[in-house]
DNA sequence: AACCAATGCAACCGCAGAGTA
DNA sequence: GTACTCTGCGGTTGCATTGGT
């Protein structure tokens, strides 16, 4: 009895990826796909566990990830998935192509907390603060920033967010789609909840006075419209500055011809429930404007000379929008 | 310029659930 | 039903970067 470690952590590195163990890793995915991620280190010559392989990919090397900064909406959509989910990350971040659930965590406990916090919204309960809360939370925001946010119309609006179900909408597709008047369509954004419930929202009713609250600082890079740039690649698309300065490090992926392993060859990607992996194969068709992507991230400014990535090698221009 | 604190993000850890023999 | 493996998830940590003094 008892469980086994998820690997043998004797001789295994932690920390940060170095660039070579990225290329391994990337390598080994290409050509093999994903599969059984216990096996990958030993494969692929890494020498990590396959929990650290598996979280490496996911979170910062599949190519359909997006980087950057949450735009406006997706933030709006984050808000409005954590009323709904709570701390369910993964599930959060499946109706968020491109973003992880890392990523989106992250962004909830550094940005999006602080701002709800800041409105005298309550992150946790997506309720308003007592006023002992909101004057505490002021009291801190004056301290920090000597300056405050006017608080008084969410101090008003003593009522949780509230989110109205449609059972009987049935969603296409399970990803969120770029609405084309993001200022206004969100109020009717639509949400799919795990187990058949289907949940349609009008939070945003609310949410936009919340979002209103906003500095002009923090509106993000990313316009909306930007979002979900996936689609059919084009060979003008490649990042400007990605195939300049590639190396060959790609070619000597020997780029495949594999399957992928994850029995998803049969589906395309709308009907897919789990966006996330099979759009990896779509988004892959184009291999010139993937492996140009690759270059820059591989390629990327390495000066430090310790083989250890930049922290930003990818940045959402150089990676996501350019490589769609 | 040097120091320190705050911030943001990548990565790790432990647990739970699904799958399998 | 049990024992075990593997994967995925969420919480947390560690460290590099940034900003202030």
């Amino acid at each position: 009895m008892g469980r086994q470690p998820c690997c043998d952590k004797v001789g295994l590195k932690k920390g940060p990826w170095t660039a070579d163990e990225d290329k391994k890793l990337i390598n080994f995915i290409l050509t093999n796909g994903q599969c059984c991620w216990r096996a990958v280190p030993k494969l692929a010559g890494l020498l990590r566990c396959g929990k650290s392989c598996r979280l490496r990919w996911i979170n910062y090397l599949r190519p359909d990830l997006k980087r950057g900064l949450l735009s406006e909406f997706e933030e709006k959509m984050v808000i409005d998935l954590h009323a709904q989910l709570g701390n369910r990350w993964s599930k959060i971040a499946s109706h968020l192509p491109g973003r992880t659930d890392n990523e989106i965590k992250n962004h909830w406990n550094t940005h999006i907390k602080k701002k709800l916090k800041k409105m005298g919204i309550d992150p946790a309960t997506h309720k308003p603060l007592s006023n002992e809360a909101i004057e505490q939370n002021q009291n801190q925001t004056k301290q920090q920033l000597n300056q405050s946010q006017p608080l008084e119309e969410n101090n008003q609006n003593q009522q949780p967010l509230q989110v109205d179900f449609d059972p009987n909408f049935e969603p296409e597709n399970d990803q969120i789609k770029e609405p084309e008047k993001p200022e206004t369509s969100l109020e009717s954004s639509t949400i799919t909840k795990e187990n058949d419930n289907i949940i349609t929202t009008t939070l945003f009713d609310t949410m936009d006075d919340v979002m209103n609250g906003f500095c002009t600082d923090e509106v993000p890079i990313i316009e909306p419209h930007e979002i979900l740039v996936p689609c059919v690649p084009s060979s003008s698309s490649t990042s400007t500055s990605s195939s300049s300065n590639s190396t060959n490090f790609l070619e000597d992926l020997q780029l495949p011809d594999f399957e992928w392993s994850c029995n998803d060859n049969d589906n395309n990607v709308t009907n897919n429930n789990d966006a996330n992996n099979n759009s990896i194969m779509a988004l892959w068709d184009d291999n010139d404007d993937f492996i140009s992507s690759l270059n820059m991230l591989i390629n990327g400014d390495d000066d430090d000379g310790d083989g250890k990535y930049p922290r930003m090698a990818m940045d959402s221009e150089s990676w996501a929008y350019g490589l769609f």
